[in-house]
DNA sequence: ACTCTTCCATCAGACGGG
DNA sequence: CCCCGTCC
DNA sequence: ACATGATGGAAGAG
């Protein structure tokens, strides 16, 4: 708005720290290009002039929008570098993606979404995507911008994390299950890129070797998204190990693999805030787990089985629904958001259906691989659960101790508290299975009292919210007119 | 006025003492 | 309870 | 020679 920025002055600017400019357009092909001062920070890590060029983006982003913008890389990308389409088309499968399916079953189911408290799910095994949770400890816990490190200077964010979140789960009698990523989950947008591109691509023969060089490229690209490297997933197994807890390695995506537990009747939920797991057919799936105590929020448990009978959809249905509101593998219609995807579906019953009715307004992307997706749901790549052998034992006291005391450098009467409540609640077990098969279903009239307060005190919060809003808005425009 | 979509900004763990 | 510093 | 995703609010399009 203030800064009289140029396209001109841009391109400039950019031509001149030609090797910066890498991180500027994976930022803007990267399917959500957002930028915080931590990540600033980070990136802005090697010495010359970085955050000239990071500043500038981010004024001229706000001058120009993100369409525009992106358009513009992308197409100064395609002059200047030996970036080619694939790797453009690889992230632009990838683009948006809407968080709707949530809320479409707050708004338009009545029982597929329960709150609940964490003591309820006492003495029940509960499947745990690992990689997801080492990998949100290691950007969140820091002190000072840098993560917390031994003396020898290894970092020990995701033994931290992953140590008091365990101890706080068996503390309130959970007993978890961890689920490692097998290949690093670039499959997805990975697999799925490289196979349309191979199919419907090949007009791209013109420059054979030029697609040499990109495989190269591609490949390369996947491999720098391993986010947790297999180091730190190691000394995560074997703190688990130490701590008597189970871990189960998933030969593809944790998610379904968690999933399959589940519905095998292994465990009795997977826990994950991804809504995609849902697509893999996990009967339950429970949501912030681990929030909930400490902020005073509800676990909220979601039941696909009544979702899908409220909706009145089938297991087909249901996947294509969530590939319309846009999963991990393909992308979404433009225009068609939460709203007009159930309209359609309920409609039409298939995405099939739904593209040979779809109106003109409506532009399908030409590569929309939803028939790869579908089956991606359908079929994951998973070990079989039975073969599936995991449980939950007492903690090695002493290992424990000399691993994170020893080489890590851990407060050892902490280390020590947390391996008695380990202990100690291993002993409950079988007293809790007891009481669990007792009293699964049927609450206290307390529980359910409180229960409804909350959700009603919450409503009422929404409402007079929104009263309020509407209020200050009328009162804006009565006052302005 | 209303509905749905797109754009933008912000933040992510766990614990304990005041 | 919320705010804020500390964990390693 | 690297770099994310969920979420809620606000503005925009039809």
């Amino acid at each position: 708005m203030k800064t009289g920025i140029t396209l001109v002055g841009l391109i400039d600017c950019l031509r001149k720290y030609t090797c910066k400019c890498f991180g500027i357009i994976f930022f803007l092909l990267s399917p959500q290009p957002r930028l915080n001062k931590a990540r600033l920070r980070f990136s802005s890590a090697s010495p010359s002039s970085p955050p000239s060029n990071l500043t500038f983006y981010t004024r001229f982003r706000q001058h120009l929008g993100l369409q525009q913008l992106s358009l513009l890389f992308t197409r100064w990308v395609l002059k200047v570098t030996t970036l080619s389409e694939q790797i453009l088309h690889l992230r632009s499968l990838a683009n948006t993606r809407y968080p709707g399916l949530f809320h479409l079953l707050q708004e338009n189911t009545q029982d597929s979404i329960k709150d609940g408290e964490i003591k309820q799910h006492f003495g029940r095994k509960i499947a745990i995507d690992a990689s997801m949770s080492i990998y949100s400890f290691l950007i969140a816990v820091r002190s000072e911008g840098q993560q917390l490190t031994s003396e020898t200077g290894e970092t020990t964010s995701h033994l931290m994390g992953l140590f008091y979140r365990t101890l706080r789960m068996v503390d309130n009698g959970i007993k978890p299950l961890y689920v490692f990523d097998g290949r690093p989950p670039t499959l997805k947008s990975g697999e799925l890129a490289k196979r349309s591109a191979r199919k419907a691509e090949a007009t791209a023969a013109h420059a054979e070797a030029k697609e040499v060089g990109t495989a190269e490229e591609v490949e390369k690209f996947s491999r720098r998204t391993v986010r947790v490297t297999k180091e730190i997933n190691d000394e995560c197994k074997r703190l688990l190990t130490c701590m008597g807890i189970p871990y189960v390695e998933a030969p593809c995506e944790a998610e379904a693999q968690c999933a399959a537990l589940a519905k095998a009747g292994k465990v009795y939920a997977a826990a994950s805030d991804d809504m995609d797991t849902l697509c893999f057919e996990t009967p339950i799936l429970l949501k912030k787990l681990m929030l909930s105590e400490m902020k005073k929020e509800p676990v909220q448990e979601i039941y696909l089985d009544r979702a899908m009978q409220e909706l009145g959809f089938t297991r087909d249905q249901f996947i294509d629904l969530c590939i319309l509101l846009g999963c991990d593998y393909c992308d979404t219609i433009p225009k068609v958001g939460p709203t007009t995807a159930l309209k359609l579906i309920r409609e039409h019953k298939s995405i099939e259906n739904v593209l040979s009715h779809l109106g003109p307004k409506y532009a399908v992307p030409k590569k929309w691989p939803y028939q790869d997706a579908r089956e991606l749901f359908k079929n994951p790549l998973i070990t079989d659960p039975d073969e599936c052998e995991f449980k939950w034992e007492a903690p090695d006291i002493d290992k424990l101790v000399a691993f994170l005391v020893g080489e890590k450098g851990f407060n050892e009467d902490r280390v020590r508290a947390g391996a008695v409540k380990l202990s100690k609640n291993l002993k409950g077990n079988t007293q809790a299975r007891v009481n669990d098969f007792f009293k699964p279903v049927p609450k206290t009239a307390e529980e359910l009292a409180g229960l409804k307060r909350k959700s009603e005190e919450k409503a009422a919060e929404r409402k007079k919210k929104v009263k309020a809003e509407k209020a200050e808005k009328g009162k804006g425009k009565k006052g302005k007119r």
